[in-house]
DNA sequence: GTGAAAGCGCTAACAA
DNA sequence: TTGTTAGCGCTTTCAC
């Protein structure tokens, strides 16, 4: 080993006092009253050797390390999760917490793994976890933070952020003349179905709630297919204004084309409105309307949560607004 | 503390042998021969407890943790650096490493917290790193892999990725009888300079040794005023064929639309390449043809570094051929 | 006001 | 083949 770790002892010999003070002075003991003069040795000489407390020593000691553990969702990656992530990590670090990221922890048992041989100080898990496991971290003393960013049948009433976005659309579409809500969404497993599901059901909570007809389509992922199937539900419908709530941006892009071989177009014969807010969405023509989630607030609100648990001062229960709002563009 | 933690002395004890033992035989230590009997026994008290060993106390007593510590660069967040960052963790996790990711580390003194606390046993840098803080990590036998997405000055003639990539547009667009490439770039305070700087280097380079006039443009964030650039630019060519090699799909897809305005399109009117293989390149008019970026392959790449490193087998440069290639769709 | 010493859980050199 | 023991670097109680 070239560069052995200065450690509190070479501070402590540095300074000419015992690792005790060494451990007062840069700890900050309160009711320990140490004389400027040897507070100043031990302050010089620590930064002069660069020293750096041991994570691990320290960890071993206290029972647990200052990581905070984050169980990222099994989604497709996205620009926002990273968005997210950053945020998060921010916060955290600001906080003096370390955060580590593990990406798609599928199987109870690796999950298992990780969280013991990481010893973080919280969890944040942003999917559903196995009773058991829960269970058993928690008798370990280890917060668990949830945030999922679906609903979750353990955790009924939860969650709603994805309902949300659902009645976003239909609200909007209504509130701009809609009188026939569809939602459409891209083949079954190509999406992730709890995200979906949620979705759809805003959108079916609020025109339940007008009385205003509703169905589901399936977006072809043949183009011509795709034309023709649109525009014998327009046909169909024509008595009517009709809305299509798309699963995302990406999906009513593509509705967005398929009309566009048939000479059909958005708002004149029909009004269509994406989720996700996509950086190309202005490109689209027309320019698509869609549903920002607000991952920033969200995730603030996350590593509020997290830190109160850390810090004592138990939070309580989240109590946020819609976490989504609609991005007005051309297409409704 | 309701759970105390199941440690290896307990195993110890319900197998009826010492930790020694417990030691030898979780760890498959190959010099010790354990008869089957006692190593079952041991085996089975672990399991049965549900002992994981305290990574704090390994690592201190190791000098080094099982955590990779991955120094992420700080572009704006993308759906690319996420499904990197999935694939470099899933690789480093079979190989027993836990991946911290630390987004967007600006000044080398929080650096240096973060490596010090983390203690890791091996560091992937995604940006270009203070030479004092690289060799203060490396002093301490961390081994750090250089895992830049572009080209660094202090490291002249590595990380060409970028450069790579404005040379296949440029060469893509020459093939397809493009007689005057201009490089098209947001403004400058948008994007990440180091990665516009060397896709525009590529592009250069490849009209430089076709001999083909090259010119550069920055796009206007208004609409009318870019159809008028974009006007003006093709009358002052009109007896060249012109390919637009843009920044990335965003500029690209801006172009597109603001050509629209004016009744210009690709591939007649001009030809156009992006960078990044956005989903929505498909639902453009026309569909963007797009330079993709084979992120999984490229991390794939470092975790195998990252690896050799770790478990010595010292395994030289990396030697890899282009990481992104052409998506052809309609625009050029 | 300062120091000695114990112990967090683990591994490995050395004894038995 | 198994056990004893010494630390890894830190915090903190207790004695000086």
């Amino acid at each position: 080993m070239v560069g052995r770790r200065v450690t509190s002892f070479d501070v402590a010999e540095a300074a000419g006092v015992s690792r005790t003070t060494v451990s007062f002075v840069l700890n900050d003991v309160s009711n320990q009253s140490i004389p400027d003069k040897t507070r100043r040795a031990v302050l010089d000489a620590a930064k002069k050797l660069g020293y750096t407390p041991s994570a691990a020593a320290r960890a071993l000691r206290a029972g647990s390390s200052r990581l905070v553990l984050v169980l990222g969702p099994k989604y497709h990656p996205s620009e926002l999760m990273d968005a997210g992530m950053s945020e998060l990590t921010h916060r955290l670090r600001q906080a003096g917490y370390a955060t580590v990221i593990a990406m798609s922890v599928s199987d109870a048992e690796s999950l298992d793994v990780l969280w013991q041989s990481v010893s973080p100080a919280a969890i944040v898990s942003m999917f559903d976890m196995p009773p058991r496991t829960r269970e058993t971290i928690q008798a370990m003393n280890i917060p668990i933070i949830d945030a999922l960013f679906h609903t979750a049948p353990s955790m009924p009433g939860q969650f709603e952020l994805q309902v949300d976005v659902g009645r976003q659309q239909a609200s909007y579409a209504i509130s701009r003349g809609a009188t026939h809500l569809v939602f459409a969404h891209p083949a079954l497993d190509e999406v992730d179905l709890e995200i979906l599901d949620d979705r759809r059901r805003g959108v079916q909570d609020v025109t339940a709630s007008s009385s205003l007809p509703f169905s589901v389509c399936e977006v072809s992922a043949d183009d011509a297919q795709l034309a023709h199937d649109l525009a014998e539900l327009l046909a169909e419908t024509s008595e009517r204004r009709v809305a299509i709530c798309a699963y995302n941006d990406l999906t009513a892009l593509a509705i967005l084309q398929s009309a566009r071989t048939i000479g059909l177009t958005a708002p004149r014969d029909f009004a269509i409105i994406g989720v996700d807010d996509l950086p190309a969405d202005a490109y689209a023509s027309p320019p698509l309307t869609s549903v920002r989630f607000e991952i920033v607030e969200h995730i603030g609100a996350i590593a509020g949560q997290v830190i109160r648990e850390l810090e004592g001062a138990d939070g309580g229960a989240l109590t946020t607004g819609p976490l989504s709002r609609i991005v007005v563009r051309q297409s409704v």
